[in-house]
DNA sequence: ATAATGCTCGTAGTATGGTACTGAGTCAAG
DNA sequence: CTTGACTCAGTACCATACTACGAGCATTAT
């Protein structure tokens, strides 16, 4: 079991020291030990619990999300198919996005391929012309 | 050429009256008239932009992207090609987005899949394990 | 020994895109 | 004449996720 200080654990997770100072401050981590001269120190356990928190942020979790999914792991009463439905309420989420993303891609290429003559003037420009009467989306 | 108090284009418009008050603030909407009890009055100059700048908001652009497009559509020395310029900026952020979302999805169906006993503890979750254990994506 | 980092704390600021509240004034209807 | 609807200006606050600053000790490298 080794013993960290918040400069180390920070740079071997890749996260800014303050981002850590202010996990403390919303409890996402706990508050760590302190030396006699009043520095954090951290162990495996601690480590372990950040590269999770880093991880599924990669995953798009939130860092409320984050919280819950921690919380379950240290609940014996729960269950992997709590864990699940976070994560199949994610994949949905995400899948949403990717829609709404796709769609937008859709709308820029049109713009794009309407610029077939750069050197005018953007006054008379068609892509300025097509977002100003783009008409509304049907309503999601 | 007609005239709007702020509630009026802002309802024909669809956007809530705090927010024209906030884009006059920040500066993405110019200071309209005011009649003599101080009210703002807008026209239909003010009314298509406003439109535009909901629209390209619908198309992701960001409040200060928008700025940008307002400001080249009336620097008469800007061009179309500068206007395709931002929107094939904003496409290789978009795609981008999407691969990074896609890829997340693809991590989530995996984690979903992998829970077949809904009813085990949380403790034993492969889910939230394949998250601890997860490698490092090469960095992009 | 001394300089250079490193860590402490609290507070405050960043960026995004707004929303809500306060207290006052205007205006038309009943 | 009072009530209710609407507007005004200004400010505070929301969520999200950090990041920075500065004073003052601690540790470390040379």
């Amino acid at each position: 079991m080794n013993n960290y200080k918040v400069g180390e654990i920070a740079k071997i997770v890749g996260v800014n020291v303050e981002t850590l100072r202010y996990y403390e401050r919303i409890k996402i981590m706990p508050k760590p030990k302190r030396l006699p001269s009043g520095y954090r120190y951290y162990n495996d356990d601690d480590l372990r619990r950040l590269l999770f928190i880093k991880r599924a942020k990669e995953l798009g979790f939130t860092l409320k999300e984050i919280n819950e999914l921690l919380n379950l792991r240290i609940e014996s009463t729960s269950t992997c198919g709590d864990v699940k439905h976070i994560a199949e309420h994610k994949l949905l989420d995400i899948e949403e996005k990717i829609r709404d993303l796709k769609r937008i891609r859709k709308v820029l290429l049109r713009l794009i391929s309407q610029c077939v003559h750069e050197e005018i003037s953007s006054v008379e420009c068609p892509i300025l012309e097509i977002i100003e009467k783009r008409q509304k989306r049907s309503p999601k």
